[in-house]
DNA sequence: TATCCTCGAGTTCC
DNA sequence: CTCGAGGATA
């Protein structure tokens, strides 16, 4: 150790690493940025080294973002998970120029503008990487987070410090400051990595976005920073001041700060001109040097995108305008048919092995029974069926990039011999009959629990990521445990430790396994026993019950009891056979359910069904006896009409109706159609009539547009 | 009753 | 990611 760090005060300790954490992060731009590095490798190792000594003598000084964390360190364990603090949404998409005018008409709909009222839109290529939001706090990064299933990402931040495009601080900034963009590889610097990958062990990348996900999830960062990774910056997430007013000023301002953004973003006045940019865009494609599958247009007013607002999954003010998709002719050597959790049967074409778009398919779906079939069993044409036969020359893409699909089939090349495909009536899994209800487009195993794809496959939803989400039991070792006959049913799962803590020796021996793996297994298990209310809901797999209907019914019952009980008493009201007759309505335990938001008919019959069927009921109550039931959480929204029920009527003249609807919601309100007993405040514009009139009657509390804005300002 | 929007279910490859 | 259908709404 250095004498000057042995004499070294606390107070100058504290200065020393900060003049050094700023060194290197300079040195660590410059070497991946340029070709030529400022300081030479040993004096990079030397402040290194420096660094290193320092924290040594104080350790508790250690900055959070000590250089002696990135790039070198020690491989961590595994990628922390963090949630992000404003989701990471994926974009609405558009394939045909009509999309884009219907674009443009929406929102004006939405907003209430005429149709020649001013609009302006940003255009700009749509890079295909992966997403990455960046999060610096006063001015320094502190964390790098992939999009994940856009709530929850997991943290890359060692690897993202690698990159040269990704600043490892940033001057006059808003303390928060949560910049998004697209991590990316160049066709050169793929082609070089793959070239460098087939000499040391002959593993190469599919595509470049393949090669850009492989390289920023590697455990060790030294492997990332060796990896020629890019980065374009094009939105925000969490910020404590905006960027600008409008979303060209925002990037423009990410430009200033040191960020990469795209050279091909526009300034477009409406939808002639967002195509015009698209097909120059288009055009250029070829030759930009990296891969892009589309255009993005958002709502250049920042103002009028946060008017706009979200919908469930995707932000009303923005759309992606994909090129078409890669086309590829291929043979078809078979249809297996797969059956789901469901029992629906659904035929997947098994195809000679063809290159589709940078990735080889060997399947894909053939979506249904009428989409295979040219003439049903009195030899009429079936609409939207495609006559495909094994053997056939069939068009494959991949949709959205992603899920291969049979497009088309080309008849002219069709052997004499071909035979219609014969789409079974019977399970090819376990015999019983496969039928198909009037009107429906899927045929369905009746077997249920009997047959064992369906049990399996409900195994694998139990286990899945937004029911139970057990670490180290996925779908693939749910699998392995039904079939060994150790998971027989969810409660079994909560039981492996009691019945098979003993087989660890079994497990011992399985490939992959060893006495650390099942310890971990079981406290995986342990943690779920303590479950979200709708996590367990959404788990048991009832037809029609997914996430959302899960969160509605979790929202309405206070617990597992509440809701048997409301199902049993619906269960006894009279039967069922028209269910759009109003003496069910009328009964007050079905009324209890059509009342919650999202909770129709199909979804209340179902929970009946559900809950009727002994076996079915006696496997949730063995189950359900094992847990903690955790009651999901009213939405903690301190705004002053959260949990209130609002009616709108009349005309809105500051807002649309749907803006009204979605911005009351937003704040945690509900919003209903009709005024009645329930109702907390109605909001009315000029012109309402009767509803204003019902409401003075009930003396519920009655604003006008004004006064609701002043209600909800600052909320 | 028709139309719009959102959700559920099933899909592939890495 | 897409299709079909359920649920809300005009």
């Amino acid at each position: 150790m250095a004498d000057d760090i042995a004499k070294m005060t606390e107070a100058e300790a504290v200065e020393e690493l900060s003049r050094l954490a700023i060194l290197l992060g300079q040195a660590n731009t410059a070497y991946h940025t340029e070709d030529q590095p400022e300081i030479s490798d040993a004096e990079y190792d030397a402040l290194k080294r420096r660094n290193a000594d320092i924290e040594a003598r104080f350790p508790a000084l250690k900055r959070t973002d000590s250089p002696s964390d990135q790039v070198g360190a020690a491989p961590s364990d595994g990628f922390q998970k963090i949630t992000h603090s404003v989701p990471m949404l994926s974009l609405g998409n558009a394939f045909e120029d009509a999309d884009i005018t219907e674009f443009d008409k929406s929102i004006r709909k939405y907003l209430g503008l005429a149709a020649e009222a001013p609009l302006t839109f940003t255009a700009e290529p749509k890079i295909d990487g992966l997403s990455l939001a960046l999060r610096y706090e006063n001015g320094r990064l502190v964390h790098a987070v992939t999009r994940g299933d856009g709530a929850t990402g997991e943290s890359v931040t060692q690897n993202a410090r690698t990159i040269g495009d990704i600043p490892e601080t940033l001057d006059s900034v808003p303390d928060l400051l949560e910049v998004r963009g697209e991590v990316y590889m160049s066709h050169e610097d793929f082609a070089a990595l793959n070239a460098r990958q087939t000499e040391a062990d002959g593993k190469t990348f599919a595509n470049p976005r393949n090669a850009a996900a492989g390289s920023l999830r590697q455990l060790d960062p030294t492997i990332t920073a060796a990896r020629p990774l890019r980065f374009f910056a094009y939105a925000w997430g969490s910020l404590s001041e905006p960027l600008a007013d409008t979303q060209k000023g925002a990037i423009d301002r990410l430009a200033k700060l040191g960020f990469q953004t795209n050279p091909l973003t526009r300034l477009c006045d409406g939808p002639a001109q967002m195509l015009t940019h698209y097909r120059t865009i288009e055009e250029q494609r070829a030759t930009l040097g990296y891969d892009i599958d589309g255009v993005v247009y958002k709502v250049n007013d920042l103002g009028l995108q946060a008017r706009l607002g979200f919908r469930s999954t995707t932000p009303r003010w923005a759309i992606a305008h994909k090129f078409p998709a890669e086309l590829a002719w291929t043979r078809l050597e078979g249809i297996d048919i797969q059956v789901g959790r469901t029992g629906a049967l659904s035929p997947v074409a098994r195809l000679q092995p063809v290159t589709v778009g940078g990735v080889v398919v060997s399947n894909a779906t053939l979506h249904n029974e009428d989409y295979i079939a040219g003439r049903d069993a009195n030899g009429a044409p079936i609409r939207g069926g495609k006559d495909i036969r094994v053997g056939d020359w069939v068009q494959v893409y991949r949709a959205g990039d992603v899920i291969p699909k049979v497009a088309d089939v080309d008849l002219s090349k069709r052997s004499a011999d071909a035979k219609p495909f014969v789409f079974p009536e019977i399970c090819p899994e376990c015999d019983s009959a496969a039928v198909r209800e009037e009107g429906d487009a899927v045929r369905r195993c009746t077997g249920g629990l009997i047959c064992p794809s369906q049990a399996v496959e409900k195994m694998k939803h139990f286990v899945s990521r937004a029911a139970f989400d057990i670490e180290g039991l996925g779908a693939k070792q749910a699998e392995q445990f039904f079939e060994d006959g150790w998971i027989k049913e969810p409660a079994d799962i909560f039981l492996l430790e009691e019945n098979y803590g003993s087989g660890l020796q079994q497990l011992k021996n399985r490939e992959g396994w060893g006495d650390k793996s099942a310890a971990n297994l079981f406290a995986a298990i342990a943690e779920k026993r303590r479950i979200d209310f709708n996590r367990l809901l959404f788990g048991l797999g009832i037809r029609h019950l997914g996430e959302a209907a899960a969160k509605d019914l979790s929202h309405h019952f206070d617990d597992w009891a509440a809701l048997a009980d409301a199902v049993d008493r619906a269960a006894t009201e009279p039967a069922t056979e028209d269910p759009g007759k109003a003496a069910l309505a009328e009964s007050p335990s079905w009324a209890e359910f059509l009342a919650i938001d999202g909770v129709g008919r199909t979804l209340t019959q179902s929970l009946i069904q559900a809950f009727s069927n002994a076996e079915e009921r006696a496997s949730f109550d063995r189950l359900v006896a094992l847990l903690e039931i955790v009651p999901l959480e009213a939405a903690t929204s301190d705004s002053p009409v959260a949990g209130k029920t609002v009616v709108f009527t009349g005309t809105l003249e500051k807002m649309t109706r749907a803006e009204a609807k979605a911005r009351a919601e937003a704040l945690g309100a509900k919003v209903s159609g009709s005024v009645s007993a329930k109702t907390d405040i109605v909001v009315a514009g000029p012109g309402a009539g009767s509803k204003a009139k019902k409401a003075a009657e009930m003396g519920v509390e009655t604003l006008d547009e004004d006064g609701w804005l002043a209600l909800i300002e600052g909320a």
